[in-house]
DNA sequence: TACCGTTTCCAAAGCGCTTTGGAAAAGACA
DNA sequence: TGTCTTTTCCAAAGCGCTTTGGAAACGGTA
C-alpha cells in the first residue's frame, strides 16, 4: 500500500493525502480524519526512504564507536544508549550504530558523505577533542554528551561534574572528615577532570591539601573499585571517606571493605555518583549508599529530544543543558571514627 | 556533488556514470576508470536514500531489543554485536538498533511497514518463538543467532551447544570424575537447554544419574557464577568438577573457590564455554581455564556475511551454519581428588 | 560492400514521497 | 448580486538514484 493507491481509494489527490497525514491545516479536519482512518485500516505507512529523499532528512541519529575501546561493555554507556533509543523511537527517530576497527573519524566521514544520518551523538569526550572539530568541518550536526572547553560552540548535555564531587566533599569536611580519597573515572575524560577539581577545590577551601596517595583513576568497573579501594584502605594513614565516580565502582569498594573488615558508615564513609544503572542500585546496598544522583537514562532520553529540536532549527544556545544532580544521604556516610580526629 | 553534475563534468550520461560506478561491464574499462577517478577527486558518494528508493533495498540490518530485559548489559550480546557491526561496515551495510519499552514485536512491525531495514537479526531465542512466526508472517527477512525446533525453515548460525557440554562431560568422566555440576545460562534459552541435554546424555551414557542438586541456571554473570558455585561447593557431597556456560560465570566460580579455599585443577576441575569476550580471557586466569571455544565476535561477523548473501538471494539451505567449538585443555582441569573416588 | 554481432553509451521512466504554486469552491461582506 | 477572502484541494515538479530498452559505433565476416 503506497500513497498513490491510498489516494485512489479515497478519491483524493496524493498531495491532499500526504498533507492530511502530516497534519497540515490546509486540509479540512473532516478529510484529515477520513484519511488517517483509511490509512489505519489499509495499514499504510509512508515509505521512509522515499520520504527521506523528498525531505532531505533521514530522521536517523548516528552513534559511532571504535570496537577496540569497548564502550559497549561499559554499563554506563549502555544505560545512556537505552534512554536515547527509547525516546528516539517515541519520536520516530531511528538509531544507527556504526563501528570501525580503525578510526572513529572514518565513520563520521562516511555518515556525512552518504547522508545516512542527520546528526550524531558524541560520548566519552576528552580534552583534546578532534572529533568535534572534524564534525564542524564536515558540517555534520552533532550533540555532545559531556562538554569540552569549546562547548559554547555546540549543543550538549552534561551534569555539573564539578559539583558532583565538590558537594559531597564539602559535606564530609563539615562532618569532620579530612582524609577523603577519590576513586575517579578515566583520567582523560573531561567529567573525571571536573570531578577531580571539585574535590580538590573543596579541600583547599577548607585548607586541606589534597593527598596524592588518595587519588585513583581508571575505568569505572567493579574490579577497579575493588582494587583501588584495597590499595587505599591499606595505606598506613588510611582515609576516613571514599568518593567513588560510580555506584559500580562503589560496589567494588564495598567488597574491599568487607574483605578488610572495615565497617562502612562508621569506620569509613562512602559516597558515589549514581548514574542509576540497573545492576547497581545504591539504595539496595548494605548499607545503603549515599549518592549524587542523575540517571544516565534520562540524559539519553533528553538528548533524543534535543536532537529533534536541533534538527527543527532550534538555536544552539537553547540546546545546552547542564543538570545538577541531587545529593541523597544514606547510611553509608557517618561521622569519622574518633581515632582519626 | 551529485550524480548529475558528476556526469556533466565528465561529459557522460547519468546512466553511464551510475553503471560505471557500480561496475557494470557494459561500460568500457577505460571510462569506468575515468569515472571512478573523477568520483574520487570530486569526493562524490551516491546519496543512500536515493539509492534506497531506486533499488528498494536499504542495506540496513536491524536489531530490536526490549529495554526491560537489558540485553545490552550482557557482554556476550555486545561481543556478538561488535562482530556484526564491524563486518557490516566492511560490507557497506548499516546497523540500526531499535528499542521499545513495550513489545519487541512492535519494533519488527514498524521495521517491516516503514521499510527501514532489509533484514533483522534475532538473538536470545527461546523455545516458544513467536517472534519467528511474526517475522515470517510479515515477510520480513531475518537470520537467527541460535536455533529453535523449526530451524529448517529459516537461516541461522549456531554452535553445537549440545556438544559444548557433552564433550567436556565425557572427558571429565573418562578422567574419573563422576560428580559434575553445571552452571548454565538462562533456563529458557535454547542454547542452555541444548547444553543441559549434552551434559545429561554424557552422564547417562556412562550410567551416571544427573544430580538435580548439581544444576544451576541463570544469567551468565560473574555474580551468578559466584553465587551458584558457592551454593554447590558447600553441599555436603560436593562435585569434583564444574561446567560453566561462560568464562564470565567461571570467573565467579573461581572467586568462590578462592574464598572457600578450594584448589582449582586438583580439588575441583572447571571447564567453561568460551565466547571470547575481552574482559574474560580464559588463558589469563589462574589457573588457566579449560574451555570449549567459539568466539562470539566471529559469529557476529559471519552473520553479517550471511545477511548479505541472504539479500542477494542465496538459498536458505546454504545459510544454516552450525559451528563446532574446539576443546582447549588447560590447567583448570585435573584428575578428581582421591578422597572422592 | 553489405550484413550481423558486439561493444559502448544514453534518454527516459520510475522508485514513493513532499512541496510549490495555483485553482476551484465556499463564505463574508457590501 | 458582485467582489474579496478564506478554505480546501490538486497537478506537476522534484528529490538523486537505478534500470529498461534501445541506438550508435565498431569490428569481423562473407
Amino acid at each position: 500500500m503506497n500513497l498513490k493507491s491510498l489516494a485512489n481509494h479515497l478519491g483524493l489527490s496524493q498531495t491532499t493525502v500526504s498533507r492530511a497525514l502530516n497534519g497540515y491545516s490546509d486540509v479540512s479536519l473532516a478529510t484529515r480524519n477520513r484519511v488517517s482512518e483509511a490509512a489505519k485500516t489499509y495499514g499504510y505507512r509512508p515509505n521512509v526512504n522515499a520520504r527521506r529523499l523528498a525531505t532531505g532528512r533521514s530522521c536517523v541519529i548516528g552513534i559511532a564507536f571504535p570496537t577496540d575501546m569497548n564502550m559497549f561493555l561499559d554499563p554506563h554507556f549502555i544505560e545512556f544508549l537505552t534512554g536515547l533509543s527509547e525516546k528516539a523511537s517515541e519520536l520516530d527517530y531511528d538509531i544507527m550504530i556504526s563501528s570501525s576497527q580503525s578510526e572513529e573519524e572514518d565513520v563520521y566521514r562516511r555518515f556525512a558523505e552518504k547522508g545516512t544520518v542527520d546528526l550524531v551523538i558524541l560520548s566519552n569526550v576528552d580534552l583534546s577533542e578532534e572529533r568535534i572539530r572534524l564534525l564542524q568541518d564536515l558540517n555534520m550536526p552533532f550533540i555532545v554528551h559531556g562538554r569540552t572547553a569549546t562547548c559554547d560552540s555546540y549543543s550538549y548535555i552534561d551534569i555539573d561534574n564539578y559539583g558532583v564531587f565538590h558537594e559531597p566533599t564539602k559535606m564530609l569536611l563539615e562532618m569532620g572528615h579530612d582524609k577523603i580519597a577519590i576513586l575517579n573515572g578515566h583520567p582523560n575524560r573531561v567529567y573525571a577532570i571536573d570531578r577531580l577539581n571539585g574535590w580538590q577545590d573543596a579541600l583547599k577551601e577548607r585548607g586541606v591539601t589534597p593527598n596524592p596517595d588518595y587519588m585513583r583513576a581508571g575505568a569505572m568497573s567493579e574490579e577497579n573499585g575493588y582494587t583501588f579501594a584495597m590499595g587505599i584502605l591499606q595505606l598506613e594513614n588510611r582515609p576516613t571517606a571514599l568518593l567513588c565516580s560510580s555506584v559500580v565502582m562503589a560496589k567494588g569498594a564495598y567488597r574491599a571493605c568487607n574483605e578488610l573488615g572495615i565497617k562502612i558508615g562508621s569506620e569509613v564513609s562512602i559516597v558515589a555518583h549514581d548514574d542509576n544503572v540497573p545492576l547497581a542500585q545504591a539504595s539496595d546496598m548494605n548499607p545503603p549508599l549515599t549518592v549524587t544522583r542523575s540517571p544516565l537514562r534520562d540524559a539519553g532520553r533528553e538528548i533524543a529530544i534535543m536532537a529533534m529540536n536541533y534538527l527543527k532549527g532550534t538555536d544552539i544556545k537553547e540546546l545546552q543543558c547542564l543538570w545538577h544532580p541531587e545529593l541523597i544521604f544514606r547510611k553509608s556516610v557517618g561521622a569519622p571514627p574518633r581515632s582519626s580526629t
